[in-house]
DNA sequence: ACTCATTTTAAACAAGCGTTTAAAACAAAG
DNA sequence: CTTTGTTTTAAACGCTTGTTTAAAATGAGT
């Protein structure tokens, strides 16, 4: 009989137990964090015995290092696609913003996750990042920068303030939701609802600020 | 013999031992987070006996809950004391951007913190922070606001949307440091360094855009 | 039916956790 | 010196942690 599935003969199972511990871990790690949860939590979440999940991963720790770095492809994908068209540098910028609460309005917990845990003592550290910036580079924003800099039609800022500015305003938002929410006594439903408003007022807004009118 | 201190006879060594304790506690905390110590951590920062810390506080929760809600209240006094003053909206806003941002250099783990506690499961969720929004409102600020947005002074949005945008541009360049560092390669001296002119930029940028022009 | 490698299981491991205990050390008062 | 109350200590408690083990279950090839 033929078996076109790699490495294994029986599939259903067989990928089955391995993707649903991954997803229950993606799911664990990312409400509690890697200190948060334990090992058997994940398991239980998955609906396995606790011995399959470094059966499969070895170890608490490179489970986590896994989904770590699928998150973080995620979380730049939207970003990086965008800058790649040929549109005009404004017009990047308006759609960089409307992709990225697009995107994190699905996946409200990723800012928190990725700053949260790069900020731990033993967290995935400066070595496994090393590829952003040349991802980003490709796409050849960098260059669209410096040129409009150049060519006076936006300010002339360091690429840090620039990209500052605008994660600031994309990712705080959700990032301070369970404190702003809490310090304002505001709703869910009006939280969400203003958040549609507040996309538009800071993309008017940075705009504004950083392309230089004629 | 006299004795004015309460509760205790001997205090030198008393408040001494109680005092270490909770600044220690306060250092491990921040940096590692609730789940990411031990009660025993907190004692060997201390220099102290792993018991003392439970002879104290109780618990390795109440303890939390302590150097949480003072963390909370140090956040919340820099912003409140500059909108007591009668100084004008503009000044006021202008002032409290300064004044965030020379906070945050000197406590730049305290929004990581408070933000990364308050998403917990059981951290200190709703019910404790329901006095912020009250002391915000003891200041006037949110008449001062719907003043100028009636006289035409200051754009017409909520309120959510101005906090949003005031504490987005303050608190993630310090919240988000890890990440923006690590994946544009900028060094510990350039990114400081860049925050003193980023802070000008944001606080043009927001003032400018919240602020109508005659 | 038997083989053999893979997958799953229950049980166990040492180590660390938060917390408690009971005794020791201490310091002031009578 | 003895008493009395407080502070500090070492040791232990029961429990959970991440991980390993060795046996059981599984399923395809011969």
């Amino acid at each position: 009989m033929l078996n076109f599935t790699p490495n294994s003969l029986k599939m259903t199972q067989d990928l089955s137990t391995e993707l649903k511990i991954k997803e229950a871990a993606k799911r664990v790690f990312m409400a509690k964090g890697f200190d948060g949860c334990s090992t058997r939590e994940i398991a239980k979440e998955a609906g396995m015995n606790v011995a399959l999940v470094n059966y499969y991963f070895r170890s608490k720790g490179q489970l986590f290092q896994l989904i770590f770095r699928a998150a973080l492809e995620d979380f730049m994908l939207s970003m990086v696609d965008v800058f790649s068209t040929d549109l005009s540098l404004e017009s990047k910028m308006r759609i960089f913003i409307e992709r990225e609460y697009d995107f994190l309005t699905k996946h409200p917990e990723m800012p928190g996750f990725i700053i949260g845990e790069m900020s731990r003592a033993d967290g995935c550290g400066a070595g496994n990042m090393y590829w952003m910036k040349d991802k980003i580079a490709e796409t050849g924003i960098f260059n669209d920068i410096q040129k409009a800099q150049e060519a006076g039609e936006i300010r002339k800022m360091d690429l840090l303030s620039i990209a500052l500015i605008l994660m600031s305003n994309c990712h705080f938002p959700f990032l301070g939701k369970p404190f702003v929410q809490n310090a304002l006594h505001v709703s869910d439903e009006h939280y969400e609802q203003q958040l549609v408003l507040h996309k538009q007022y800071v993309t008017e807004m940075m705009i504004n600020y950083l392309f230089i009118n004629k």
